[in-house]
DNA sequence: TTTAAATCATACTAAATTAGTAGGAATTGA
DNA sequence: TCAATTCCTACTAATTTAGTATGATTTAAA
């Protein structure tokens, strides 16, 4: 149970524009040398942020990206899931041969996964972008 | 970000001998028809959660696997953990070419992915297995 | 005593997903 | 003009997941 590289180098990447917000448009080849990611990667990641608009760019030469909202306006969650890294315990599905709803009804384990859907959910609603700046204090909740 | 099946179908089946416990042992080949889940995948499984001492075997025809302890006495903790499915958000290693933790510091995010990565346990800890038999009731936190 | 039902154990393999790379086109400040 | 940058899509390599396969061992019951 893990969060894919996707996932963890948006946050990254937007944590870093946070902290840089303030001198122009950050380059994605300064992210990926402070942040050690592959540029092209950071491309793709970029690309979903711009779309999902957390993020605007400035093309050309000094170009680069800037946040679009402040970092105490964005939550984890709007990133995660910008980047389609979704949570996803629940395993039902219509199609009988696929997921465990073989018998029309829910599992004996329905309940359970979408309350853990639900708790991880929560976390990524109540953390802000912002709290991740604020050089290395203690998340407090 | 998933459950992989393996943790998924502990729990199922873990529920499933719960829910059977006062008929003697319960074979796999059952298990495997009331879960749809398959038989030497199960078997698999079950080996684990024999060796963490979560279930007991009883060998030969008509033999089975029971409950080593009571449904209140077992948490899904111990179950996902039986299993090696591991809740690891944390990406830092110590060798410099993989992991996030590229200059000997942490990561901007590290904090983040520990927190959550309690969070998550933190669930998980809280469940008993006594909770998911209790005929579908909505698992009250 | 034979047989069938069951666990026990390990090795292998196919499918799916992840984590990138590759190869360019378009834009713009210097 | 040119170098630095974003933009965009397709492809591929690596890893992980989700099983199969194979066979041994145990034991209740016929
Ligand atoms: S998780 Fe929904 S039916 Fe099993
Ligand atoms: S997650 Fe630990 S250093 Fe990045």
């Amino acid at each position: 149970m893990k969060l894919t590289t996707k996932g963890r180098y948006a946050v990254m990447a937007m944590a870093d524009l946070a902290s840089f917000k303030d001198q122009g448009p950050v380059s994605l080849s300064d992210i990926s040398l402070r942040q050690n990611i592959s540029l092209p990667y950071l491309e793709q990641i970029f690309l979903k942020l711009k779309n999902n608009n957390l993020v605007k760019s400035v093309r050309g030469a000094k170009g680069g990206y800037k946040l679009e909202l402040s970092p105490d306006e964005i939550k984890i969650s709007n990133i995660i899931s910008a980047v389609d890294e979704e949570v996803k315990m629940l395993n039902c599905k219509k199609d009988s041969k696929k997921g465990c709803n073989n018998k029309s009804s829910k599992c004996i384990t329905h309940n359970l996964w979408d309350q853990l859907d639900q708790h991880i959910n929560n976390f990524f609603e109540k953390v802000k972008l912002q709290d991740l700046v604020k050089k290395k204090q203690i998340l407090n909740k």
